[in-house]
DNA sequence: ATTATCTATAGATCTATAGATAATGC
DNA sequence: ATTATCTATAGATCTATAGATAATGC
């Protein structure tokens, strides 16, 4: 009865709303679009969550930013220490996963919830996914390693970017995501302008 | 009769619509809220829009987007012919209109409409805000000004961190929009790695 | 006994249509 | 006559609740 000691069932309907929500939005999915994907009634999905809609998305997207924590700071620790590498590690996690529409989520569906429910979801984007990303950029600051710029800035700019990828990476001729992190990480480190050498 | 020439009360559901339905997204915005915010009844929005909620919002979304075309297209023709004045004039236009949430448009709302619609509006979108900042990047990769990345990548990614902008802006304790146009630009044009001088 | 489903349905909400009303401008 | 609203309502859709059913595991 701990958090992780979940029914399968449950696990399923969890992995079938993150596809739907995170792919049409809060107020565009209906429980009964949920609960045809499962192959369930409507009605059963109160068995696992017994409050209804809000609760089943609220579970869905703390699942969703858990993981993305995990992911990230794994990502970061792996690498090396040095920012281009600790990037390329994080964009490289980005890219494997699925869409995560992070800024629709925070703009149009978390505040279609309860206060309550909103305020916090929204703690749990920032410990998970604000948070990781802007200490990385503290870090390299730190360190001397990159410019100075306000790092809640660079962490938004960033995350601006992730949402980003996947619209790029789907349009037909599109390079191969390789190039997109690639180049992604020289725009982030070395910019437009060419370097004088 | 023509496309410029219309009624006032018809602009205003047009003011009233595009408020809500970039805020909330299409399917969480209902017309009776629309019909509340504009001080009418809500099935007095069909003698406007007879064709009802989708008509609505197709022709909120054209309006929006040939703003921007216009918007973006001043901008670039007033400002100096270099990249870096432009992009200023650029990011200005977007800091000072209300936020647009292009990524959340396309990705949950626009899927939502039947495909002739949502084929046309992405038409449009493709026209009026990616068709004119590509050509601005390529036209300066012509001029050798800077490096030879994916047009297409570049434009999406400026146009990802133009949907991120007014997160960060609207956060307590953010600098003001000033700097952070500046950030942006130092960041796109010369990147995080300090230039050796 | 617990887990996971089902059927049936109440009640709320939402879109859209039909037809009436009132004001303005020929 | 045209423009812009209104009231009333049908029909569809959606969330949530009540209570029955069936399988598995003590």
């Amino acid at each position: 009865m701990d958090e992780q000691e979940k029914s399968a069932p449950k696990q399923r309907v969890l992995d079938v709303a993150e596809q739907l929500f995170i792919q049409r939005g809060y107020a565009a999915v209906k429980l009964h679009d949920i609960a045809q994907a499962v192959g369930v009634r409507q009605a059963s999905l109160y068995y696992h969550f017994p409050e209804g809609k809000e609760q089943l998305f609220v579970a869905m997207a703390t699942r969703v930013f858990r993981r993305h924590q995990i992911g990230i700071q794994m990502a970061i620790e792996q690498a090396k220490p040095t920012l281009a590498a600790q990037l390329q590690a994080v964009i490289e996690w980005f890219a494997e996963q699925p869409p995560l529409h992070l800024l629709g989520m925070i703009h149009a569906d978390m505040p279609a919830l309860s206060a309550g429910h909103a305020a916090a979801l929204y703690q749990v984007v920032y410990q998970s996914m604000f948070a990781p990303v802007r200490q990385m950029f503290s870090a390299a600051q730190a360190r001397n390693e990159i410019r100075m710029l306000h790092p809640d800035l660079l962490t938004g700019s960033f995350l601006s970017l992730m949402d980003g990828f996947h619209y790029g990476q789907s349009r037909p001729g599109a390079p191969p995501k390789a190039v997109i992190i690639d180049e992604i990480i020289t725009l982030l480190l070395d910019g437009l302008h060419p370097r004088p050498n």
